[in-house]
RNA sequence: GGAGAGGUGGGUGAGCGGCUGAAACCAGCGGUUUGCUAAACCGUCGUACUCUGCAAAGGGUACCGGGGGUUCGAAUCCCCCCUUCUCCGCCA
């Protein structure tokens, strides 16, 4: 969330932004609540004060009438102070909720915008191949090649749930250690976190664990949930701590299954793999100084570029309007894969966009609730900046392998750069 | 899952109702001494919030795993939770 006192000093670009954003969340509101809390707090302490006094007073021995007129005072203070902060209390519980809605303030080059289509495509890499013949979508590749199973998965698991199968398997691995090889080249750590974490760390992520919108899975009866992804297991890592100064940045690579409701979601884009409740993914997380967050943030988007690039996935880097970046990020870059499954109505040339990846800069937005600072050379502790990148989704990078290098025969190339790792040239057809 | 013992400042660790924001030691920082290093000695050494002040600085409040309670007063007593260790059970 944001500084109270940026929120107070700053209110009507704070109120622009949110504005900007399409979020609902009240920052005047905030800021007179912000100023309530402090002089009901300035109050207490003057009665803490009081009572303090009044204990100093007693130490020593007293007659008992002096002593029992410091006992009654005493307990009138006591009262007072039950009263004073059971106010202080309500108020910030109130600010809190009311600050926490408040989104983190947008770069400034962030196109204004209110969905999707409002993103501003920036680049281009690689053409979408041409076809001889009209392109299958991946459900239809992936069932013919027996290599993802959607019914099995239906009946045993519920929609949106699938096995892999076969080669499918290995797609997978080999997807992961192809990443990850990047990766720890380019000095980043390498973790296998949990698939749970407690409600509190979602929360200081930005996500919201409960209500009938989110996208979460809880775990009845614990105080905890399936990660959505492994940016909450990575952001929660260093929380309540102060990171040494010189250790900054902290890049680390976290390899976690990610659980979605996607409760409401439907639709042709939705199908097969694309939308599914839980997939695989490695995940890129970095803890730096604010001062070089920008710069990592290009960072973790130029990785993304080189592992799809490496794939010889033709893919878009878009940047993500106002309305479309999630209330922790400052500024998100999302990588598209052309998939020609995606084209309505089938063509050889058609084919549409579909996010693989997106890297945000949350700033410190994360970091003041999860309490990560660093402490700074004039002595003091300040927050760090925390940012997080899609290394490879693996439900999606698959989709876009398979429709992409498809062959008229149905069958599917593998990659040049992921051969090495699958152990297999091509799926199906020829062999 | 059951039983027991713990969680105190950067570290070790004392304190077990008022004399404790917290002994002592170590590490750190500043200084004295010193041919250099080392040692010795002296001083200093938590965080957050808040008030006064142009500032330097000073005052106040809170914090001894987290949250509640008892009391005029809690690191200290009680309850709940988290967590670490040991033993038992179970299991990959």
């Amino acid at each position: 969330m944001l500084d109270y006192r940026f929120i107070v000093e700053n209110l009507p670009a704070v109120q622009a932004n949110i504005a900007n954003r399409f979020m609902k969340a009240d920052a005047a509101a905030a800021a007179k609540l912000f100023a309530q809390r402090t002089e009901l707090a300035t109050g207490l302490q003057a009665l803490q004060q009081k009572r303090n006094a009044n204990a100093a007073a007693m130490k020593g021995n007293l007659e008992a009438e002096a002593r029992k007129a410091l006992i009654d005072e005493g307990k009138k203070l006591k009262d007072d102070i039950a009263a004073a902060e059971a106010e202080l209390a309500r108020t910030e519980q109130t600010l809190e909720a009311e600050a926490r809605r408040i989104p983190n303030m947008a770069h400034p080059e962030a196109p204004v915008g209110k969905e999707d289509k409002d993103n501003l495509e920036v680049k281009r890499v690689g053409a979408p191949a041409k076809f001889s013949f009209v392109p299958a979508d991946h459900v239809k590749l992936a069932q013919d090649l027996d290599i993802v199973d959607f019914d099995a998965g239906t009946k045993v698991s519920g929609t949106k749930f699938y096995y892999l199968k076969n080669e499918g398997v290995f797609l997978e691995l080999g997807l992961i250690r192809y990443a990850l090889d990047i990766l720890t080249k380019k000095g980043f750590t390498p973790f296998i976190t949990p698939d749970v974490a407690r409600e509190e760390i979602l929360e200081g992520i930005g996500f919201n664990p409960r209500g009938a919108e989110s996208n979460v899975y809880t775990l009845e009866g614990e105080e905890s949930c399936l990660v959505g992804t492994a940016e909450i297991t990575l952001g929660g890592y260093y929380s309540n701590m102060i990171l040494p100064r010189e250790k900054l940045p902290l890049r680390m690579a976290g390899l976690s299954h990610c659980f979605r409701r996607e409760a409401g979601a439907a639709g042709q884009f939705s199908r097969g793999l694309y939308r599914v409740h839980q997939f695989t993914k490695l995940e890129m997380f970095v803890y730096c100084l604010p001062e070089e967050s920008d710069r990592l943030h290009e960072e973790l988007r130029s990785i993304e570029e080189e592992i799809f690039s490496g794939l010889e996935i033709p893919f878009r880097v878009v940047d993500t309007c106002t309305g479309d970046l999630g209330a922790p990020a400052y500024r998100k870059w999302d990588l598209e894969a052309w998939m020609p499954g995606r084209a309505n109505p089938p063509s050889p040339e058609g084919g549409d966009w579909g996010e693989v990846t997106s890297t945000s800069n949350c700033t410190d937005y994360q970091a003041r609730r999860l309490n990560i600072r660093y402490r700074d050379g004039d002595g003091k502790n300040k927050f760090v900046h925390m940012l997080n990148g899609t290394a490879v989704a693996v439900s999606r990078a698959i989709i876009a392998i398979l429709e992409n290098f498809q062959e008229a025969d149905g069958s599917v190339r593998i990659p040049n750069a992921l051969v090495p790792y699958c152990g297999f040239d091509r799926i199906g057809g020829k062999s």
